[in-house]
Parts: C-alpha cells; structure tokens; sequence
DNA sequence: ACAATACATAAGCACACACTTATGTGTACA
DNA sequence: TGTACACATAAGTGTGTGCTTATGTATTGT
C-alpha cells in the first residue's frame, strides 16, 4: 500500500532532511551526503525507502545515480490531505497562495 | 518536534484509520473501538500518540472523554506540503477545488 | 586487464514501537 | 458508600527499523 509507504517514510526525519536537500535541486547519491553525518550504506537505504514511497526516483547517469523529488508521492499526500479540507483552519494563508498559483 | 510526531502518528495505519474516522464525526474512545479490532489501551495508547501530534483533541464529557480532528495538525502538513508547491503536478484537481473553496 | 569509483545488498545488532495483561484514576448512579 | 463504567497508565514481549561492517555489482579511466 502506497499510503503506508509515504507516511512510513516521512516519519524518519533524517529521510525528511534529504528529501527536503533533493527538493533545492536533483543530485547524486554521494552529493546528498556531505554535509549529513551519515554512511554511505545508510544513504542508500534511505534512498531506496523514498523509492518506494514514489517520493523521489532516480536516473542512472553512468556510474551515478541522479535522484530527484517524485511530484507521485507529493501529489498523494496532496490527494490524502484534501479529504478533511472541512477541518483545515481558515487561516492557512500558505495554502491560499498557493492554489491560486496553480490556478494561474 | 512536533514535525515528526505528525509524520511518526501517521505512520501506522491503525492511527490513520482512527483519524479517518473521527474526520466523519466526533465520539468517545468507546465509539471509536466498535469495528476495529483493538483492545481498549491500545485505542487509549493511539489516541495519546495522535494527541502528541495535535491531530486530535479531546474533550472531557463526564466519565466519556469525546474525540475531535484538531485543525493544528492538519494545519501544519499543509504548511510543509506547500513548500513543495513547485514539484506538484498540474493535474491534482482535487487539490485545485480545494483551493477555490478557500478563497472565496 | 586492472584499479578506482559510485552505489547496492547482506547480515547482524541495539533500540523503538505496537501490542498484551494488569492495575490505577475518575465519574455516575443506586 | 459501594459498584459499575470509561479511560489512562504500567510493565512486559515480539517485531520492525535504522544503523553498522563487509561484500557485491557496475561503470570509468589507464
């Protein structure tokens, strides 16, 4: 179930951290490593989870792996919140902004 | 953190479960139990979890203690979902009319 | 062909988590 | 005052999770 796998997921806050590193700009696995005091397996298991969430996917670019954010899991989540858009609070002003943006 | 204790409560699906249904309507923990199958510390246990993360809130009624979505929570992933804005796809419709909604 | 590099996978381990049973706390009512 | 009820908390247990070290796989460059 894709619902499990998103939320299960984002509950790790160092999977959080590269996710977030991802969404400024795509990179490779050992690019999403420095800075984070983190092994280099760890790294690739994390990716591997994100994977299959569908918050992130990957491009084989010779011996690298370009990752980039997934908008599918993104979107899910979207899709998710949206079922109790009857108790979002009105004053979410982030959230105005931002549908009036894609409504352009 | 209150970032995490979100992601980490919904982490479970029997907690999801829980929240869906006290999106449909407010009831007591008792209310809650009929048709799950789970024992009552461990509604008790869940519904502390989802307090922790302020996606619900409870409200004493004599010996009852009645249940509630609490907008804070829901609040704050829209928050961290907006900050992805720029890697959501343009066919989330859902996401669209829900946004309508909040302008008017 | 060989070494170096980038990444994935395997196996093991400490800890967190979701459950259980047992018991505690507080309210309602006879 | 005593009993029943609604719920919370404590303590123990099996399983899952995130890490580690070790090794495997694939591509690059000499």
């Amino acid at each position: 179930m894709i619902e499990n796998d998103i939320f299960r997921a984002l509950a790790d806050p160092t999977r959080r951290a590269i996710f977030e590193k991802l969404a400024a700009g795509s990179m490779n696995a050992s690019a999403l490593r420095d800075g984070m005091k983190i092994s280099q397996p760890a790294m690739s298991q994390h990716l591997a989870v994100l994977r299959g969430a569908r918050l992130v996917r990957e491009e084989r670019q010779g011996r690298f792996v370009n990752y980039e954010v997934d908008p599918e899991g993104l979107a899910f989540i979207a899709q998710w919140l949206a079922r109790y858009r009857a108790y979002w609070p009105a004053r979410i002003d982030a959230l105005k902004v931002l549908l009036k943006d894609m409504d352009q």
